[in-house]
DNA sequence: CAGTTCAATGACAACGTCGACAATTATTGT
DNA sequence: ACAATAATTGTCGACGTTGTCATTGAACTG
């Protein structure tokens, strides 16, 4: 393999000097410059990163440990996101998946320390509250779309899962819907609460009452094999006598569901009933006719500034961990209408 | 950092003996090596992988090149196969998307070489033929779910569109459907021929008449900003006097806008019409109501294998480069019935 | 013009690991 | 008991890079 020292013989200079050129330091006249460039391309010769490494002990490498996420096809955006940070800014990114299994978890560490990762990323597919492994090292991390048990272990940047509820739930209140079914994501989520306390709190700021709202659970049981009651629960909320004008979606999956319910019974929409989903799942949302009004979880911002973040704490920045939160943006497509 | 060095020191050998230690090596007497384990535990060392390469000068990490695959949902699965073979077999993986640019793959490329990967895998997520930019390196290449220009440059494994798509035919066929829609994916996708050639063949080899089957485009344009026509192609099939008992679909996600267009025409699924997908994505074919048959893109399998195949070129194996394809599993659930 | 400063370059060591080989000790055969 | 053999352990150098310090010579100061 063509080396540094392959360069600097044929440039006719030391190997220090071939090292100031590549790593554009000062003190290289422009002459001796150009004909060490020469060489590299002649070789064709490319860094070591291994051989920089060993003698930095700075790998520049970040670490993304995730449940499902990179297994998954919600939430890539968030790795997308680490992906574009970290190629803008020269570093280099490995991905290792637990697929929930913790014995996996402490493989994975001990697979990141032999290459010395310099950071983690630990990113949840559902947002929850975990416990990271981590324990035992001390690699700085970064929780993505989680949160660690207890506030001060680590940073955390999160969806706002509230105020995106909050405002979906005001987006129908608004153009007159007073009659509202909810039907509910998967409780063992961490959003679930979240997203049903934002609905049932803005409703009643709205003069609603709870006989107003027509609340059912869409699914339970664990992750990858639950049931799923969506379909059942729109048919039996739509047939109510005095039914919703609006239903409001769990997620944009279950939201096919209710859209399929509500054909079946004959219901146009938006025009007989408004449907909103959550997440902005596009494959979905976009998919559906009339296209779905929903709230876009910020998956890419969390990935981006997750990464960013990251580097500033490893680069020693002390900021003391904190909850980061971002904003869900409200998507208006066709699938509300007022009343 | 705890090197190997710092181990000898506390287990009061030398450094090669503990490099025996850890690499499994002959010639340690059971004593010693339980003496250097428990200082291995202790100072909680691991071993330094860059140093490892440098003496080596073999990276063992496969590197993944990818236009938007671990971008988007569809095909995450590959990557999830790559991720498990290597998982089992020692290797790391380094991810980077060219998001479609030349320049950020070239620049990949060179990323790729500092790492001194041993090998690459060159995943795309739309299937197509390519021509990947590597011309100007030899690192040994696997093309997995596209395929090289001419077929020598590089082995490559696909998905076999043409018999899942013969398969699927083939399943409307034998339960009686004698007129069929076909609603075709973006043509701009090499599996959207593949599939509509195997529908019209297998449909004339049951003895049906061109006449038999109507055909529509659904959807054209570039990738990620293609025109939309589903819900009005299958609206207007749908409308035929002697309208199909059956509808395919060009994949799962544009099933959804057939769905709602056939519901909204007021016909039951599957009843009075059958529909089936391709691709078997998950999120759409299990949370259509009723759940969706298609078949399934054997998209876990192509990385695994792609991975595996890898690891024997990369050995040395002399695989002449070939075409391998991998069958599309039908997955019958209730959205078809015989007539 | 002597003395000082500074730019350009090079020599060398060290990072952590492991292969080649040497040295030491234990075991076996006669 | 003594050489021959085998098992165990150690020494040293090399992989590719860059940090530290040294050297050279030219430009500047007064």
């Amino acid at each position: 393999m063509v080396s540094i020292i392959s360069v600097a013989k044929a440039a006719g200079v030391s190997n220090k000097t071939v090292s100031r050129v590549i790593n554009g330091e000062p003190h290289v006249t422009e002459e001796t410059r150009e004909r060490v460039e020469k060489a590299i391309r002649d070789l064709g010769y490319v860094p070591n990163m291994a051989a920089r490494q060993i003698r930095s002990s700075r790998s520049n490498t970040f670490g993304i440990i995730t449940d499902y996420v990179s297994t998954t096809p919600y939430s890539v955006d968030i790795v997308r996101g680490i992906q574009d940070w970290a190629n803008a800014n020269g570093k280099t990114i490995l991905i290792a998946n637990t697929v929930g299994s913790s014995e996996r978890e402490a493989k994975i560490w001990k697979m990141f320390q032999s290459h010395r990762i310099d950071g983690v990323l630990y990113v949840t597919m559902y947002r929850r509250i975990v416990d990271p492994a981590a324990g035992d090292v001390s690699i700085p991390t970064v929780m993505v779309n989680c949160r660690p048990q207890t506030a001060e272990d680590w940073p955390s940047i999160e969806p706002d899962d509230f105020q995106g509820a909050r405002d979906l739930t005001r987006h129908l209140l608004e153009r007159g819907h007073r009659k509202i079914g909810y039907i509910r994501l998967n409780p063992i989520l961490l959003g679930a609460e979240l997203r049903l306390d934002a609905f049932r709190q803005t409703a009643r700021e709205f003069g609603l009452a709870d006989s107003d709202l027509s609340i059912r659970l869409g699914m339970e049981g664990p992750v990858g094999a639950e049931e799923n009651y969506v379909f059942a629960a729109a048919t039996e909320i739509l047939q109510q006598r005095d039914r919703p004008t609006a239903i409001m979606s769990g997620n944009d999956e279950m939201a096919i569901q209710i859209y399929i319910a509500a054909m079946a019974l004959g219901f146009r929409i938006p025009q007989d009933i408004s449907i909103v989903g959550f997440d902005d799942f596009r494959t979905v949302s976009m998919a559906l006719k009339p296209q779905l009004t929903t709230a876009a979880l910020p998956y890419y911002d969390l990935g981006l500034q997750g990464a960013e973040w990251l580097n500033r704490v490893v680069a020693g920045d002390k900021i003391r961990p904190s909850r980061r939160v971002l904003a869900c943006k409200l998507i208006e497509r066709d699938s509300v209408c007022s009343v």
